[in-house]
DNA sequence: TGGCAAATTGCATCCGGATGCAAAATTAGG
DNA sequence: CCTAATTTTGCATCCGGATGCAATTTGCCA
C-alpha cells in the first residue's frame, strides 16, 4: 500500500470537481448541489479523507484545542477528573492539549507551549505568574483559573468555597464539644491551602475556641503520619486533627490508629477536605468537605467556550459550595 | 491595547529585513549573520514573537503532537503516571493532545479525532478496532499499545508480564500452605483481566491445587465487596482471595474485615494487582503486583519517537517484568 | 419562451512559516 | 586588484483548506 495523506485536491481530482468544492461540502457553512456532494462523498470515502484539522485551524483562525494545565503531587495523579473536561469538550468537538506543572513551580512553561500552539484558551489548575497571565491576555487567549486566583481583571476564576467551608468545619466541632484542636496546613504557596487554614482560623474564633496548633504537612501522606507522631505525647490533649486535604488526614489516621493504637473518633476526630477516593473506604469513614471539582471543571471550560464566543464578555467569579460530608471520624 | 498576533511578517518589516529571514533566524537548521540574528531577536522580542506552532505543522509536516488514549473507570481516574508520558515528551519538545475513552468502549472516534489533528504518533492504553488500527496504519501514524495486544505486525506493544505474574502468585500462595482460592475477575473484554485470570488458573494447575473459584468483580470497588459479602457463608472453605486489581481487593477486604469481623491474613489472605495507592494504607497493607507502569509509559513514548524518526523499524513487543510487594495480607 | 433572481461552482488568494533557488554581498586566494 | 568560492539574503512557492468574488448554471414566473 502505498497511501500517503489525501487531501482535498486528491478527493477534487478523484471526483472531477475543483477543491474548493470539497471544501464546501466538508464545511457546515458551505452548500453544494446533491449531486455534488455525493460524487464528492464518495471520492472521500474511497480515498478515507478527512479534513486536515491543522491546515483548518491555520486558515479558520482557531484550533478548536483548549490548553489544559494540571499539577501533579509528587507519587499520586492529581485528582483531576480530566473525563469532566474531556467529555464535555468532546461534544462542542473540541481536543485537550495537555500540560503537567511541577507541585511548586510556576505553569508559565507550559502557557508557552499552549501559546504557540494557538489553543483557543487555557484551563489551569496550576500557579502562574503574572506575566504568564499578561501574555495570554495580550494574545488574547482567554484563561479560567480552577481553584486559583489571580488579580487581573481579564481572568475568569472557578473556586469553591474553601474558607468559608473550613469555617464552618470549626463551627461544627465546636458545637460537638470539640476545644483543643490541630490544623494540619498544606503548603504556604498554595492558595487553596492557605484559604483553607485561614477560614478554620477564623472559626475557631467565631467559636471561641482557642488558637488551633498547626503543622505543616505538605499536603502529603507522610507529612501526615509524621505530624501525627511527632504530637504522640501531647495527643491527649487534642480533641480533633483538620486536615487541609484528605491526604495528610489518611497519614495521620494509620499513625494514631495503627502506630499509636487510638480510636477515632473515641480519642481523637479527624477531618479532612476532597472527599477523595481513600475517604469513604471502611477503615477510615472519613468526614470531609468535598468540592465538586467536576461540576467545578465542567463550569471552567463552558466559561472558557462562551468567552472563545464572546472575548469581551466580564470576566466571572464562580464560587461553588462545597459540601460537608459526615462520616464516622468527626460527626456534628 | 490593541494587540493582534504578530507574525513572522511583522518581525519582518520592524527589522526591515524579509520574512524568510525572520524564519531562519528561529529554525535551527536556518542561519544568519550576527547582525541580522541580533536584529531580528530584538525585534521579534519587542512583539513578543513567537513561531506559530500550527503553521509551522503545516509545513514541516510534522505536529510535534503526540496522542495519547486513555480509559478512565467509572469515577476514579485511570491511575496512568500522565507526567510519566508529558516529561518524557516535553523534553523533546512534544506535546501531548489528550483523548479519554470509555472504559468498555472502543477508542475509535478517539483516534479519528487524533488523525485529524495530525499527531505524530499514538499512545493508546485503550481498546480499539483493527480497523481503528488500520487507519493508523495507512494514515503511517505510528501507534503504541499499552497493556493491550493487537495482532497486527506494524503495531509497538509495551505490556507487563500479566499471564506469569499471576501464576507467580499462585505458586507463591500454595507454597504457603494454601489451597482453596477464590479468583476475582476484572471484565471479560479486557485482555489484562484476561491474562491474569488465565496465568493464576495455570499457576494452580502446576501447583496442584483445585481449580480456583471465580466471581466477576468488573474492576470496581463495590464488585470486590458485593463478590465477598455473597461468599460470606463459604469464606470458611477459602484460603485465599486472589483479584485481578487492587480496587475489588480492597473491597473485598472491606467486607470480609468490617462487615464480617474476620482478620487478614489470620482468617483469609489476599493478594491484588497494580499496587495502587491504596494498597500500602496500614489498614490493607496489601500484598500485590506492581506493574512498572511509569517505566512502561516512558518506554512506550521512547517507541513512538523513535518510530516518527524511522518509520520502518521492524515493530517491537517489549515486555516489563512486574513486581511482588509482599506485605502484610498475604506473605511466602 | 424570455428575463431575472437564486443557487452552484470555480478561480484566486489568504492563513503563517519553511525552504529551494538565484541574486547580492562578503571573503579568500592569487 | 580581480576573479572564484562562499556566505547571506530575498523571492517565490508550497503545506492543506477556507472563502470572497465572479462566472456559470438552474429555476421561477410572467
Amino acid at each position: 500500500m502505498t497511501s500517503r495523506r489525501h487531501t482535498s485536491y486528491d478527493v477534487a481530482k478523484l471526483a472531477g470537481v475543483s477543491q474548493s468544492a470539497v471544501s464546501r461540502v466538508f464545511s457546515p457553512s458551505g452548500s453544494a448541489s446533491p449531486e455534488m456532494r455525493d460524487k464528492i462523498l464518495r471520492a472521500a470515502k474511497k480515498l478515507n479523507y478527512k479534513p486536515n484539522a491543522i491546515a483548518q485551524s491555520l486558515s479558520y483562525g482557531r484550533t478548536r484545542i483548549i490548553g489544559m494545565i494540571i499539577t501533579h503531587f509528587s507519587n499520586q495523579i492529581y485528582p483531576v477528573p480530566l473525563n469532566a473536561v474531556t467529555g464535555n469538550l468532546m461534544e462542542s468537538g473540541e481536543s485537550v492539549l495537555l500540560q503537567i506543572a511541577e507541585p511548586g513551580a510556576l505553569g508559565d512553561d507550559a502557557v508557552q507551549r499552549l501559546l504557540r500552539y494557538r489553543v483557543d484558551a487555557i484551563v489551569c489548575t496550576s500557579d502562574l505568574s503574572k506575566q504568564a497571565i499578561a501574555h495570554c491576555i495580550a494574545e488574547k487567549v482567554p484563561i479560567v483559573l480552577v481553584n486559583r486566583k489571580s488579580s487581573s481583571p481579564h481572568v475568569d476564576h472557578v473556586v469553591s468555597d474553601n474558607f468559608e467551608s473550613s469555617q464552618r468545619v470549626a463551627l461544627g466541632l465546636a458545637s460537638s464539644g470539640v476545644v483543643k484542636t490541630l490544623f494540619l496546613k498544606g503548603p504556604e504557596s498554595n492558595w487553596v491551602a492557605q484559604l483553607r487554614y485561614k477560614g478554620y482560623q477564623k472559626g475557631c474564633r467565631e467559636a471561641g475556641m482557642p488558637r488551633p496548633l498547626t503543622a505543616d504537612g505538605q499536603f502529603t501522606y507522610e507529612g501526615g503520619y509524621e505530624t501525627a507522631m511527632k504530637y504522640s505525647d501531647r495527643i491527649g490533649e487534642i480533641d480533633a486533627i483538620v486536615s487541609a486535604n484528605d491526604t495528610m488526614a489518611i497519614g495521620a489516621i494509620d499513625a494514631l490508629v495503627y502506630e499509636m493504637g487510638l480510636s477515632i473518633p473515641g480519642d481523637v476526630r479527624i477531618v479532612g477536605h476532597n472527599d477523595s477516593p481513600e475517604a469513604r473506604l471502611k477503615p477510615y469513614q472519613l468526614t470531609t468537605i468535598r468540592q465538586p471539582m467536576d461540576a467545578m471543571l465542567k463550569k471552567a471550560t463552558e466559561l472558557a467556550l462562551q468567552r472563545i464566543e464572546n472575548p469581551d464578555l466580564p470576566s466571572t467569579d464562580i464560587i461553588m459550595a462545597s459540601e460537608l460530608v459526615l462520616r464516622k471520624s468527626a460527626v456534628w
